[in-house]
Order: C-alpha cells, then structure tokens, then sequence
DNA sequence: ATAGGGTTAG
C-alpha cells in the first residue's frame, strides 16, 4: 500500500479498504499505515477499526480499545458486541461497569449486545434490571434478545412475562418466542403465538420446522414444509431449506432430503460450504456414506466442519479405520481440528482394537491441540474403554474428570461392566447411577437390568420401588422411519400402528428365512 | 458518519 494513497483517503474510501481486508494480519497491517500517516487521530477511523476487528480479533480490538484515551459509547458497543460471540463472555459486564465508572451512558444498542454476553440467569437478570432502569425495556431489540436469552436459560416463563409485558410484538420478537417455547418443550405455546403472530417471514417458518423436529414431531415439521411448498407463503430460502434437510438426516428421511438437495442445487449456483456440509451430515446419517464421500471429494473447499463431519459419518457408519485415515490425511492438508473434531475421532475409536489409539488421540488434544476435554470427550473415552474390557482405565478416568461424572458416564462404565461380566463393579456403578438425581429413566433400568442379569431378584424390585417412589416414568425405546414423506413412530412392543399386524406378519416371515 | 434482536452445517 501507498503512503500517498491513505493520506488522501476519504471515509468511504477508508471504510472500502477495512471492508476488503480479508485476514487480520491485512487489517493489521493498515492499523499500522494508520497510526504512521496519523489518521488514527480522527476518532471515526480508529472507531471503524476497533469495529472491524471485534467481528474476527476480540483481543486485537480490546487492546484498541485501551489504546483509546476516551472511548465513546461506539467502541464500548463494538467490544461488548465481539466479546458476545467468543467464549469470554464475562468480560462483556466487565466493561459495562468500566464504562458506568467512566460515565459513558449506554445506549439502546448496547443493551441487545450486553444480554447476548450473560453467561448465567444472574448476569441477565443484572442486565436486564440495568435496561429497565435506564428505560430501554420497550426497544423490540432489547425484548427479543431477553427472550431468547431467558429461554437458554431455561427461564421460559421470565420470557413470556417479557413477551406479555411488550405492547409492540413485532415478528423477531414472536420468533424468539417461539423458539423459546420450543427449546423448553412448551410446543402448544408456541404454536399459538405462531397463529397469532401479525405476520410471518421466511424465518419465522423456519423456527417452526427445527422447534418441531427438536420435539421430534416429525410430521407436523413436514407439513408445515409441504404448507410452504404448496402455498404462496413464503418462498423456503437457503436457510429454509437448510434447516429442512437437518431435519430430515435427524430422522433418517432419505426421500424428502433428496428432493431438498435437487432445490438446493437449483436455488444455489455455487455448491458452498454449508449446503455442502449439510449434505454429507445428511447422507451420512441416512447411511448413504458412498453419496457422503462423493460430495465431500467433489467439494472444492472445505472446512473444518466439512471435515468433521466426514470423519463422524464414517465413524457412525463402521468405517473406523477410514474416519481415522482421514483424520491424519487432515492433519497433513486440512485445518486445524478442534474440539468436535476430536468427538468425531475419539467415536471412531469405539473399538476394541483401537483403545491404544485413543488414549494417544486423547492425550494430543491437550498436549498438542491445547483443547481442554469437556464431559462430552470424558464420555466417549469411559465408553469405548469400557467397552474394550478396560474398566481400570475407564475408572481412573471417572475420576481424573475435573466436572465429574455424570449419568451418561455412569451409564456407560455399568454397560461396558455388565458386557464384560464384571459383576462388582457393575454393582458399584449401578449405586452411583441411582445416586445421581435426575429424573432420566435409563439409568435406573440400567440398573434393573444389571441386578436381573446376576439373579438379584430383590436388587430389581428395589430399584423398581426407587422408580415409583421417585416418579421416575419409564421412557420405552423407539425408532422411525419415513414412508413417501410420512413418518411412522414405533415403541418396544407397540401395538398401536394403524398397520402393526401386517407389519408383524412380514417381521416374522423374515425372522423365519434368516434366523 | 461508526455499534443492535429471531431461524441456519460438525
């Protein structure tokens, strides 16, 4: 870049050049020519920067923002917005109150900034106190933000109170509502202020379609799609059509996602990422993994949730091996991986040939990848260790966990005890899974199952009378499948299905020609 | 002049 060019730059001209910076180390790189030609002292230009930086660089634009002697209300917003999408989201509150310290008035924009970075209810209700007091509570953004935020929070009712207390609902509002309620299992509340909403948008219905699938009502998701295909409502967009085709890899309905994937291409020009991505997620999970891999081959570029998802559809779908394969082949020519990616991996290791390299995987994750274990990789390694007949190492495991077990560990070391006959331990995790409260049905018949499985007899009644003393519902075990875009839902030992005889007629012709 | 909310790939 040309000295001479910057120094004539206009703010257009200015804001163009930060626009077409595509790495930060080119955003650098013009902090710098800033600083030199001295346009860093017109406060609009160092403000565009900090604003440009806190989209990719939160930590880059907070040293920006301490570089600044007197910060206006535009660069604590800016920061509180980046600190809002990152991992650090306590410090979003931090600067709140240096700012209050500072005697900067906050804005109605940083408000819907300053909620998304509460980390906890307490934080929120703090905020949101803060925006009544300073009387920005009827702002629609403030309101949708506050209702989404409450619902993550598990704070439902706080956000239908929010919601009740508004007078002007617009439809972002209502659509965070609706997710919500959804997210927190209330789907008659959402289907009424879906019903009531003055008007609806592409997004609207696409909240509607995923909050259905999440309360695995599967058709209802699907004929509020057919509603959209067939009527003039909405046109189903990218991110319509995106959502749909999730929905149908969570339920394994190869025809309709194959339909969406012939729109998908027709509606977009260029195969992206995330169409991409989706799509290998989606014949994965349909076990289509030939189609999977084909897509993921052909995908000029790839990112590491492309990858990611390539290596869990192979390891859900028996190719071990191959989804380790091809993470080392990443590691050489792909991107960094990160902590899914390692899910992905320590999944395809859930055999029993394949613990030692496990535990190697699980030990550069931290040594290497510097990513500390969450439950979630603590799970995958109790699972597969135990399941290889190492309950020792899955042990010693349970408790190096700095979070603690939780039912689903539990659950696993007592499976991997039960299938390797050791029956003690089973006992003693059996009591740790019962200790645990927690409503989840699973972990009690596990237990059922394992004192049944060693002839103590009064063991199962004794968790029985746990269950009925507890409230505890039993939740049978299910499975799906979807005919000519209908789902059919059946429960061990169901009866109910309008053809359940037919059915059982053709399950025992097959049971008698292969068992 | 600059900064804000809801759906959406692993």
């Amino acid at each position: 870049m040309n000295n001479n060019i910057i120094n004539k730059i206009s703010n257009p001209q200015y804001l163009r050049l930060l626009q077409k910076c595509s790495t930060m180390d080119h955003l650098k790189q013009i902090h710098a020519q800033t600083i030199t030609i001295g346009l860093a002292r017109f406060t609009y230009i160092t403000s565009k920067l900090l604003a440009f930086s806190a989209m990719s660089d939160i930590d880059y634009a907070h040293t920006i923002l301490n570089q600044i002697t007197i910060p206006t209300i535009f660069d604590y917003n800016s920061t509180i917005s980046g600190y809002s999408k990152t991992s650090k989201q306590e410090m979003g509150i931090l600067l709140y109150n240096k700012m209050r310290n500072n005697r900067i008035e906050p804005n109605a924009r940083t408000f819907p900034v300053l909620i998304k970075t509460c980390d906890c209810i307490s934080s929120l209700l703090q905020v949101h106190g803060q925006a009544f007091k300073l009387g920005n509570i009827s702002d629609v953004f403030v309101v949708s933000s506050l209702i989404s935020m409450y619902s993550n929070f598990k704070a439902v009712e706080l956000a239908i109170q929010v919601f009740e207390e508004t007078s002007y609902k617009n439809v972002v509002c209502c659509t965070s509502l609706i997710t919500g309620c959804f997210s927190n299992g209330l789907v008659d509340e959402a289907c009424k202020v879906f019903d009531e909403m003055p008007e609806r948008n592409d997004v609207s219905y696409s909240a509607m379609v995923s909050g259905f699938i999440k309360n695995e009502l599967f058709n209802k998701a699907f004929e509020f799609f057919r509603q959209l295909k067939n009527g003039n409502l909405v046109k189903p967009n990218r991110s319509l059509l995106l959502t749909i085709l999730t929905a149908c890899g969570t339920i394994g309905a190869l025809n309709i996602g194959q339909t969406i994937h012939l729109q998908l291409l027709k509606s977009s020009s260029v195969f992206d990422l995330e169409i991409g991505t989706s799509l290998i997620d989606f014949y994965a999970k349909c076990g289509d993994i030939k189609k999977a891999l084909d897509i993921f081959t052909k995908m000029p570029s790839k990112d590491i949730a492309t990858w990611t998802s390539m290596i869990m559809g192979l390891a859900t779908n028996g190719e071990n091996q191959t989804a380790i394969n091809l993470f080392e082949v990443m590691q050489n020519k792909g991107p960094i991986p990160n902590e899914i990616t390692f899910i992905a991996v320590l999944v395809a290791c859930n055999h029993k040939s394949l613990s030692t390299k496990a535990w190697n995987l699980f030990g550069k994750m931290t040594k290497v990848f510097n990513i500390q274990p969450s439950i979630e990789h603590y799970g995958c390694m109790v699972h597969l260790l135990a399941r290889s007949g190492d309950l020792k190492g899955a042990e010693i495991l349970i408790n190096l966990m700095p979070m603690g077990p939780d039912g689903a560990i539990w659950g696993s070391f007592l499976h991997g005890c039960l299938i390797n006959s050791e029956r003690s331990l089973a006992e003693r995790a059996g009591k740790f899974l019962i200790g645990l409260d927690g409503g989840h049905s699973g972990g009690y018949v596990g237990v059922a199952n394992m004192y049944a499985g060693i002839g103590r007899w009064e063991g199962v009644i004794g968790v029985r009378d746990m269950m009925v003393e507890r409230k505890v519902g039993i939740a049978p075990g299910w499975s799906f499948i979807e005919v000519d875009g209908v789902v059919h839902k059946f429960f061990v030992d169901d009866k109910c299905h309008p053809r359940g005889k037919d059915i059982r007629e053709v399950l025992n012709v097959l049971l008698t020609k292969y068992q």
